[in-house]
DNA sequence: AAATGTAATTTTGAATTCATAATTAAGTCA
DNA sequence: TGACTTAATTATGAATTCAAAATTACATTT
């Protein structure tokens, strides 16, 4: 019998699917922008597809809310409001609170090492005053905790809410106190993780959204009185 | 001016949208069954439609996880897993808990109101021991509960989830135990609700889910065996 | 009869085509 | 000039077509 390594599942991706993913690349990178109309004609050429394929990744990114179809008139990347802020987070914070639940039960002494190197890091990132740094190693010790709950669902959720909110750039913006507050709540985060405390951890999560749902909405304001 | 009731949007849905609502309901009502072969081309005779929206109304919901597509392989409506079970319903369960408090937040006296009516039909529908109608209250209330949390991301979320799991004629079926159980929750469900009180609404309704779930799981356990 | 190989048929994925709706451009009149 | 029509253009939604893959039916070998 041939060993795992060499047995892997051969998974060819449908247009479709692949699509959707390069799609969403496109709208997280910023490469098209919120509230901007989507050109089909010219994507499909990039691409080298056909309108098929395109349009039917186009019904799934809709139905995910990062993008917005009208009625013969085609499609949108969705915007970011304040309603949909409003919305959003709290969703998401529910999430988490339930992944760090999970993950207290079913994370492994590895995962947790792993997650302890990255908030090491994280304070790192911090005291170099590295906001872009800081931002990545923040989602991976998320992400982290998010795999260590073993829940598919739950991971599906959490990425296309998180995707949907990330599209914004000022996103990774914070106001000084609120990093510094925000570093502290992540050592709370990480002991609380450390000593499987699931109640404790999750009440710390719902608690670090909340947080971030307001520091973005102070940014979203300023950002629409700009305009 | 005209009266609201006059100038009513006319929502002339894409054929897609129309596609993906009436399989949604094809699936819960049954009519397309747990693992099945969902046959393309018999359902754009049906419904009178070509291939084109259908493909794209399958492709949206195989992302909410109700289909599953195979690579040259087509369309299965996708199967109740224990698996599936212990994973969607905590989520469900952190999704309710969430509605919970925001409906202490948000909801009107009138809302209460109708929901006390709801509620007891419900315990009427127990007495009489008609489960059928009790399960279709239970329906309405959790829902109004949803509806009066005013966060259409938290609705939609929990309406993929409740119709993945109600596709099992099971999930309607419960002990006596469980239903006289069931019942007593539902009376601290609508005493914490009236009273405004979030964080034990939330917990409430977090632990009615996590006995629904097991009662689930034992039904479906049982069915497997029969199998 | 079971296992293997091959041809015919069906189904699928995706490109293309076509009718219709929306947008833009051009023309008309005050 | 500027509001309003009407014609030309473009984009969209959905049907159709076509090539490739999978399935089925049938034949061959052991």
């Amino acid at each position: 019998m041939a060993a795992d390594a060499d047995v892997q599942l051969i998974a060819r991706k449908s247009l479709h699917r692949e699509l959707v993913d390069r799609l969403q690349l496109l709208i997280t990178r910023n490469r098209l922008k919120p509230g901007s109309k989507i050109p089909e004609k010219d994507l499909c050429e990039q691409f080298g597809v056909s309108r098929t394929p395109l349009r039917e990744a186009l019904k799934v990114l809709a139905t995910d809310g990062l993008v917005r179809l009208e009625q013969n008139r085609g499609a949108w990347v969705s915007n970011i409001t304040v309603e949909e802020v409003e919305e959003v987070f709290p969703v998401l914070g529910a999430l988490e609170a339930l992944s760090g639940e999970l993950a207290c039960k079913n994370i492994t002494e590895n995962e947790v090492k792993a997650i302890r190197k990255l908030h090491d890091q994280l304070v790192r990132n911090y005291q170099d005053r590295n906001l872009d740094a800081y931002f990545k190693t923040n989602q991976k010790i998320h992400k982290a905790i998010l795999l260590a709950a073993r829940n598919k669902t739950l991971l599906n959720y959490w990425q296309t809410l998180t995707i949907r909110m990330q599209r914004a750039r000022y996103l990774a913006n914070m106001s000084d106190e609120r990093w510094a507050e925000a570093v502290n709540e992540h050592e709370l985060i990480m002991q609380f993780l450390e000593r499987r405390n699931g109640p404790e951890l999750a009440a710390t999560l719902t608690e670090h959204m909340r947080n971030k749902q307001q520091s973005v909405l102070r940014w979203l304001r300023v950002q629409n009185e700009m305009t």
